[in-house]
RNA sequence: GUGAGUGUAGCUCAGCCGGAUAGAGCACUGGGUUGUGGCCCCAGUGGGCGAGGGUUCGAAUCCCUUCACUCACCCCA
């Protein structure tokens, strides 16, 4: 009881580990059927990469990354999110000269050093995707039609999609001076934290929830109105080709991003089940991202799905119960030493067969193999192991019947079903 | 980093305008059936009230400090 796990740390426990195994299964199962494929990085990082990545002055870099000297000294860095790592792989292993479409994804845990609340923690997982080298707009929308159906395959519904274009280099900055000098007028109207947003980034306002920030911000210029010629050509392809695939969306010129690197399509699926942190997913395109860490002017688009977030949406029921074929109960010396040897048997035949190590009562085993579901007891004692017998009872129906203990294996064999076994 | 709330048995929680050995339900163990489960009945194990300090004749109950958890802000998945 001393030693407690970390801050923001979870353990996660077999009894919700079946949901994880099967929200994992769906992603690789969806995305693979998308042509994605599946590529494991580092924890850890040169730091560098993140900051040249993400940008120097976001919140992650900023405060929240887990950055410290290794042996060597040299400054390394637990990875706040997967794009950077991913991009760099691709750069590093030039998997562009195979193919300069690449398609890939990721599931794993990331590190951020916040305070801890609903939704959100200091290691959490991510699934990640991310297609590069398409400018398409193409793609935006075929990305953003397999998150939305590995959502649904999972379960999930009234999730809203939101969407939005945050420009390129060439627009955003006219946008961003337009919008403060807008806001620099109502400054007496916004709260202290937004009046520091003013200088810092105006775009953030937006989120603010305070009531007088959003009054300020009503009437206030939007990006979607300041796109240039080429962003809103992209915006509206994008637009058209999700119509094209089915999928409704709400245009909210307000949602930003806190990364760096986005530029053009942003996306957000929000669920209102989620508290604060009702962001399941978020993702964009993020143009620039490779020559900030020094490669070539390669486009990518991705998201990155919260586990813990969607695994708190998933209904609860769907948990298939699992139970011991068999739980052996001996009665003592002989049978307890039989029993033993039974269940080993049974194990390296994939059976799954539970006993009793403390030499317990009859009652005892029995209510344990109650507990624990067993769908069948055997029950094993001096009497009916002289005659090489046992007593086989089912603990659903509530009969029971004599079985030669020889017999014991080629029974369970036939009982239990293929798809009972471990599934491939 | 800021704010609010909470911290009593393995779990959920009661007790908290101070007062004599700290409670309940669930769980666990044993028994009621010298060899048989789920219901029921009986009994039992288990905490000294997050930690430290203070006030008091006396503190789980009041005060201070600290830690942890939760939610919210910030920000994001």
């Amino acid at each position: 009881m001393e030693i407690k796990a970390i801050r923001g740390f979870n353990d996660i426990l077999p009894s919700e580990i079946r949901k994880w195994q099967f929200v994992e299964r769906i992603a690789r199962e969806v995305f693979e059927g998308f042509g994605f494929s599946e590529i494991r990085i580092p924890v850890l990082e040169r730091t560098e990469l993140f900051a040249r990545g993400i940008g120097e002055s976001t919140d992650i870099v900023e405060k929240e990354m887990y950055t410290f000297l290794d042996r060597s000294g040299n400054s390394v860095t637990l990875r706040p999110e997967a794009t950077a790592s991913i991009a760099r792989a691709y750069l590093e292993h030039q998997l562009y000269s195979f193919d300069p479409v690449a398609k890939l994804y990721f599931i794993g845990p990331m590190f951020r050093y916040e305070r801890p609340q609903k939704g959100r923690y200091r290691q959490f997982y991510q699934v990640d995707a991310e297609v590069f080298g398409v400018g398409n707009p193409m793609v935006d929308a075929e990305v953003i039609l397999m998150l939305m159906h590995f959502l649904k395959k999972v379960g999930l519904e009234r999730l809203e999609l939101h969407l939005n274009s945050l420009g390129c280099r060439a627009c955003r900055p006219r946008y961003r001076e337009d919008l403060r000098n807008f806001l620099k007028r109502k400054t007496f109207q916004l709260c202290r934290d937004c009046q520091r947003r003013l200088q810092m980034n105006p775009l953030r306002i937006f989120d603010c929830k305070v009531q007088t920030c959003q009054e300020a911000i009503v009437e206030a210029p939007r990006v979607i109105d300041f796109l240039c010629e080429d962003c809103q050509i992209h915006f509206d392809k994008v637009k058209e080709y999700l119509q094209m695939v089915g999928l409704d969306y709400i245009l909210n010129p307000r949602m930003v991003r806190g990364l760096d690197y986005y530029t053009r399509t942003a996306f957000e699926v929000v669920s209102y089940h989620l508290g604060a942190q009702n962001a399941v997913t978020g993702g964009g395109r993020y143009d620039n991202l490779f020559k900030e860490i020094g490669g070539p002017d390669i486009p990518g688009i991705g998201f990155a799905v919260g586990m813990e977030r969607l695994i708190s949406l998933l209904p609860n029921e769907r948990h298939t119960i699992s139970r011991p074929h068999l739980f052996i109960a001996a009665l003592s010396g002989e049978p307890q030493k039989e029993a033993y040897r039974l269940v080993n048997q049974f194990h390296l035949e994939g059976i799954w067969a539970e006993l009793d190590y403390e030499g317990k009562s009859l009652k005892s085993q029995m209510r344990r193999a109650d507990k624990l579901k067993a769908r069948f007891t055997l029950i094993l004692g001096d009497e009916e192991m002289r005659k090489g017998k046992a007593i086989l009872r089912d603990m659903d129906t509530h009969t029971q019947e004599e079985v030669f203990i020889s017999d014991l294996l080629k029974i369970f064999k036939e009982k239990v079903s293929p798809q009972k076994s471990t599934p491939s």
